[in-house]
DNA sequence: AACAACTGCAACCGCGACAGA
DNA sequence: TTCTGTCGCGGTTGCAGTTGT
């Protein structure tokens, strides 16, 4: 495709260029076949020296120039990523963890966006920590997100989302979209609505529509009146890529709601894992009036409705995982609203505090122990007969609304998050069913829910899902199947790469628990962490425009 | 102690998108 | 309008270190 792509002449040896081998001839000043793999300390010479006579930018007469037998890309990767003078080498520290952890839950996996945030750290270098750590954090059953940052982001997307009204009204400052796309997005919550309206049989499956005698008009409204309604939303993992294209939006447009919410997204998933691509859009499209409803919705721009909004081209299931970071779960769930029956706050804390049990009562029918491609079947025929009864499902609305106004009573302080963690997270129905569950892994944790083993978190997935919440009372944990690491399972069926070892987990939630970075986060929630209030000009001048520290 | 399995890390790859010529 | 260069990002790969058997 590119010419950086095609300059590649020679097979990869994916090697990395951190064991530099200078023995090793670099075919430094060669005219033949550009290099690949790992960098010769001659070859960093080369690039420094050309970066330094020359300047960044044009990297494909890097070859040319001085003679360096690699493609252009090649070179700016290694400067980026390891020849940059202004680079940070090392761990990061906890501040940049932390800092980290907040960059993502407002921003989702737009790592070059976290970099610039970051001086120092490269966009690579901060993914690679994160899916490091969230692979960390999901085997030891702990939510990605501390509470704390889940407030703070969502109490920084109110204030820019208060500010953007102020300053443009309903027209986003084409600046900040990128970053302050988290709300719920209108559509969404008007599709919810309409579907509430339109599919109340279904409500007897997913009793979305009556949430413990709170109309779902009320909890909808939260997103309807809420300053998040007509704004762009969830956080975007790489919603640049998603959005570059119109027809993307416009597929979009025949997504459901369910979207709109990642569990409800997921769920949709596990059952179009069965049903098939087509399954996606056809369980919606029957549905013309909230379509066109979301046609002549004011849809944001850069709206997760249209980002989480499968087109028809990237099915739901099919989609790469996609973190609705923060505010996705927040605005979606946490939106503030006169109607709304709770602080908005306290209903952050529950969601976070509170596990599924809506949808985990239905979920008690499913043949879960048979495993996973049994779950999906039970969910594809679940689906499926509710299209037949013309029902429009919303199996996650319901629970996260039921969670949310049923769990009022076990709301904690928020100061007592880490005590709170150690008790729910690695045992059972942890919080991570809220904050982790939705969180990009392109590790291999696919497995550790199914595997057998002596933790919760496994005993979870014997028992069918099956476990005793902290209040006694038996909940099914959606966690199995609402996780993307278990869709990326379920939809390859393939079999567990790597069965988690029972030792390895306790050691990791232990580890985690005791010396990780939640406690690191925890400790550092009022350590500032403000936002840089640098400005980078990412775009344009990328990560030479970076600050240096 | 030896081997195997697992994990983290750094780098590369492929692709899509944008901007400018 | 097309082509080229560049950037961003998710996914993948292979090495090295660690842990388990």
């Amino acid at each position: 495709m590119s010419s950086e792509s095609d300059e590649r002449t020679k097979p990869s040896s994916g090697v990395d260029s951190s064991s530099v081998d200078d023995s090793i001839e670099g075919n430094v000043g060669g005219n033949g076949p550009l290099k690949k793999g790992p960098w010769t300390s001659a070859e960093d010479a080369i690039l420094v020296e050309y970066v330094t006579k020359h300047g960044e930018g044009n990297w494909n007469a890097v070859q040319k120039h001085s003679g360096l037998a690699r493609c252009g890309k090649s070179c700016r990767l290694r400067w980026a990523n390891h020849l940059r003078p202004d680079l940070k080498k090392g761990a990061f520290t906890p501040e940049e963890e932390r800092r980290i952890i907040e960059l993502h839950a407002k921003l989702g996996n737009k790592w070059a966006r976290m970099a610039a945030e970051l001086p120092g750290r490269t966009d690579n270098e901060i993914k690679n920590y994160w899916n490091t750590r969230i692979k960390r954090r999901q085997r030891a059953g702990l939510p990605i997100y501390p509470p704390d940052i889940c407030l703070q982001s969502l109490n920084e997307n109110l204030q820019s989302d208060n500010m953007n009204n102020l300053s443009s009204g309903n027209v986003h400052h084409p600046d900040l979209m990128p970053v302050n796309n988290f709300e719920i997005p209108a559509v969404e919550f008007k599709n919810l609505e309409l579907n509430q309206q339109l599919y109340t049989p279904g409500l007897m499956d997913y009793p979305a529509g009556n949430l413990l005698g709170v109309p779902a008009s009320s909890l909808l409204s939260q997103g309807l009146n809420s300053p998040y309604h007509n704004k762009s939303l969830l956080p975007t993992v790489h919603s640049s890529k998603r959005l570059r294209g119109s027809e993307s939006f416009f597929h979009a447009l025949n997504t459901p709601i369910c979207n709109a919410f990642p569990g409800g997204n997921q769920y949709q998933s596990d059952s179009s894992m069965q049903i098939g691509k087509t399954s996606v859009l056809s369980s919606y499209d029957h549905n013309p009036a909230a379509t066109e409803h979301a046609r002549s919705s004011s849809l944001p721009n850069g709206s997760h409705a249209v980002i989480n909004g499968n087109p028809s081209s990237e099915p739901a299931w099919a989609m790469k995982l996609e973190l609705p970071s923060l505010q996705t779960q927040m605005g979606t769930w946490g939106s503030p609203s006169p109607s709304s029956p709770l602080p908005f706050f306290e209903s952050v804390d529950i969601l976070i505090q509170t596990p599924p049990n809506e949808h985990m009562q239905s979920c008690n029918l499913l043949p879960q122990n048979s495993g996973l491609l049994d779950a999906v079947l039970y969910e594809s025929e679940t689906m499926k007969t509710s299209k037949s009864n013309g029902v429009q499902q919303t199996p996650h609305v319901s629970s996260v609304a039921v969670n949310t106004l049923d769990a009022s009573a076990r709301v904690l302080p928020e100061t007592e998050w880490g005590a709170y963690e150690e008790q729910l997270s690695p045992l059972g129905n942890s919080s991570s069913s809220v904050f982790s569950e939705s969180t990009p892994v392109s590790g291999n944790s696919l497995d550790e829910p199914f595997s057998s083993g002596t933790l919760p978190v496994k005993e979870e997935a014997r028992n069918g899902g099956l476990v005793p919440y902290d209040n006694g009372v038996e909940t099914r944990n959606q966690t199995i199947f609402s996780r993307p690491d278990f869709l990326l399972a379920s939809n390859c069926f393939g079999p567990v790469k790597h069965p988690t070892k029972e030792h390895s987990l306790l050691k990791d939630a232990i580890g985690t628990l005791l010396g990780d970075d939640l406690n690191r986060d925890c400790k550092n929630v009022d350590a500032g962490a403000t936002p840089s209030a640098q400005a980078h000009d990412h775009d344009s001048g990328g990560w030479n425009a970076m600050p240096t520290v």
